[in-house]
DNA sequence: CATGCGTCCTGCTTGC
DNA sequence: TGCAAGCAGGACGCAT
């Protein structure tokens, strides 16, 4: 379930690997990888020749940056959109005919390596989009802002005259682009905010302490390379350390870490929520 | 308009 | 021990 942290760290440690390559071919292993985009040969022809200049992110995106084939005059960068949902995963590898298990999309490299994206639960997908498209792509252009970006004002306008449960709205990726379930849970606890608070009952002084809550939270969780609860990896392989740092996500029924108060799980917004009922009002 | 819920999808966990 | 049901959850489409 990459979330922001997550996503993040992949941009990070996959830009060693991939800036200034050479796209030498790509293939599809799964048929809706692609979502809405043309067909796997289409997808071939427009991403072969370009060579890698970004690896960033966006909410939870990851954006590979291309530049114009060279070949072709007057031809437009592109972005490669990676979403990868709850079981993606990105990584470099040898490039190979027959790559692993649940391996949905292949971008070898002209250097021999390959970018593999893997995704057992094929939630995830990939688009090739010019920058108008990307501008255009209705998720992309309703995301709101970056939650490391948001000042206090800004936050208070987001939570202003809303009744929408507290976590509905820090889920709501078009308020605030970024936080999923876990960091959710995390910050809310840390703020001492219970998940289903109505946003517009929130005081002046909750409310600063929730958006301070979620910018610690969230720089901890980037520094710690991200949670691995199973499914995540970094672009080396390698597990996040975030999850030994939480205080409630996934542990109802344990002792809190503040008042040893006994974790509760609750369902808000369709997801399951766990908090303090003691120190979270 | 805003909110809420079912759907997609597969693998791991839980319970009988 | 084995099997089926339950659960996980980001974004989206549809219902309220």
């Amino acid at each position: 379930m990459p979330e922001l942290p997550e996503v993040e760290t992949i941009a990070r440690g996959l830009a060693p690997g991939l800036l200034g390559r050479e796209v030498a071919d790509a293939a599809t292993f799964c048929p809706t990888v692609l979502a809405r985009q043309p067909d796997p040969a289409a997808f071939r022809r427009m991403i072969r020749g370009r060579t890698i200049t970004a690896t960033r992110r966006r909410a939870k995106l990851l954006l590979i940056d291309l530049s114009p084939r060279p070949d072709r005059v007057g031809d437009e960068p592109v972005h490669l959109a990676i979403h990868l949902k709850m079981t993606g995963r990105l990584f470099i590898n040898a490039a190979t005919p027959d790559p692993p298990r649940h391996t949905r999309l292949t971008v070898t490299l002209g250097d021999g390596q390959a970018l593999f994206f893997q995704d057992a639960r094929r939630f995830g997908t990939c688009r090739l989009l010019t920058g108008a498209e990307l501008e255009a792509w209705p998720f992309y252009a309703s995301l709101g802002p970056e939650p490391l970006d948001l000042d206090d004002a800004a936050f208070a306008a987001l939570l202003e005259g809303r009744r929408a449960r507290i976590k509905a709205l820090l889920l709501d990726q078009a308020k605030i682009a970024g936080i999923g379930n876990i960091y959710a849970d995390e910050s809310l606890h840390a703020a001492g905010i219970r998940p289903d608070a109505p946003a517009d009952t929130i005081g002046p002084a909750k409310r600063k302490k929730l958006l301070a809550a979620i910018k610690r939270v969230l720089t901890e969780a980037i520094a710690a390379g991200g949670s691995t609860i199973r499914d995540y990896r970094t672009a080396e392989g390698l597990e996040g350390a975030f999850q030994k740092d939480f205080k409630v996500y996934g542990r109802a029924g344990e002792p809190c870490p503040k008042c040893r108060g006994r974790l509760e799980k609750t369902t808000v917004a369709g997801r399951t929520s766990t908090f303090c009922p003691n120190c979270q009002k």
